[in-house]
DNA sequence: CGAACGAGTCAACAGGGTGTCGAGTTACGG
DNA sequence: CCGTAACTCGACACCCTGTTGACTCGTTCG
């Protein structure tokens, strides 16, 4: 889904097997977006920018990509493969410490966004202006709620944590959770928790809310 | 904060105490921007559409409304203010139930922006694109946290909720979870929670994270 | 009454952004 | 050395925003 339909200027170049120098050109591109992005948000970056900080002219941009956000589509394809790989290692390791678990999975979590601040930055822009970019969105959101809800249906059945909500709504309440709050604490604008406190107090409200039963 | 700095053609405007004919325009265009984002998102309305809805031409627009976003402001400054007066309202009824204190408060957030869902998606909308706007949200974010750490802290104060992290952190975390809980039920696109099961699954997260002892 | 003033109105302009088109220029394989 | 595909960009068509200056019209006051 992330070459084709996205890039159908790269599915043109390329055909020839010698070296195509248009390699480059889009590195330089994706290395100049980058680059901006820490500086500026997405929306006060122009297409003539990009080109710009890759020396060549707009129209010779629309070459390589079909738009601005294809670009930020094709980063953010890097960083949604990077937090699925470190996920993915995460739950393999078979939960025996449900506290270590949840744990190494928020920490994990926490960290792949933290080290692209910018672009986490920008897909949440993003997000709200581009359809493509929320699906992408919707599409990684909807694999974590899946692999938390069954985390959470087999601490129930295994009888660790007691009957609640489906498991699939309190998964999809707690990731919101996650993605709000350390995206508030990435951007920097608002109130929000210190980077070193994400961790402990998001795991916190992991931990009461699946295991333990309100008082009534 | 709402008017004078936000519409300084209306601080011109109005001097005269006799009857201002633009006054019904300034209404018309701010029903025409409530209308039209029923069924369109704020990005996919021009200043021209405003203006044409309201009958008037675009400069005439400029008139009334130093831009689309402050027609927006002006919108979320009338939610801002019933959200405000509910919440106060259901926080002054000292609470005597913990569980039923809470549940209140939630509902009541709930039921204020279910009841202006467009607004509230174009809210979320406008803050990633609007200074003005992610400000205003700031602000009444914070004020909620407040609210609630508040509550936390008395809670705790009389025994009733054990210690845990701080109640301000445990406070944004919760408040963060809220809105983007209700935003994507109300905003309809990605993995959301039924609108009836929200205040329900909130509830239950919110009282566990606030009374209960997460196992260890 | 009629000048003066301020509210209200808009055609026309200036400026900046996006995306496209067609006419190039290069560089390699035959 | 020629064809062909990769690559490049000037110029264009559009859309949107925000501003300017002139014009209408009702009200007020001398």
């Amino acid at each position: 889904m992330s070459d084709g339909a996205r890039l159908p200027a790269a599915a043109g170049r390329g055909r020839r097997p010698a070296r195509a120098r248009g390699d480059d050109r889009e590195m330089l591109i994706l290395a100049t977006a980058e680059r901006l992005l820490e500086e500026r948000p997405l929306g006060a970056i122009s297409v003539d920018d990009l080109a710009r900080g890759a020396g060549i002219s707009r129209p010779t941009f629309y070459f390589y990509f079909p738009s601005k956000d294809a670009v930020l589509l094709t980063l953010l394809d890097r960083v949604v493969a990077e937090a699925d790989a470190t996920m993915g290692a995460v739950f393999d390791g078979s939960v025996k410490a449900p506290r270590e678990g949840w744990q190494r999975a928020l920490a994990a979590y926490h960290e792949t966004f933290r080290g692209h601040r910018a672009l986490t930055v920008a897909w949440a822009e993003a997000r709200s202006t581009n359809a493509e970019v929320r699906a992408l969105w919707a599409e990684v959101f909807e694999r974590w709620v899946q692999r938390c809800a069954t985390a959470i249906e087999a601490e129930r059945a295994r009888g660790a944590a007691p009957p609640g909500p489906a498991a699939r709504d309190l998964a999809i309440a707690l990731t919101s959770m996650n993605e709000r709050v350390i995206s508030a604490s990435l951007s920097g604008d608002g109130p929000a928790i210190a980077a070193d406190d994400v961790v402990p107090v998001l795991l916190r409200v992991w931990l009461t809310a699946v295991y333990a039963t309100p008082p009534d």
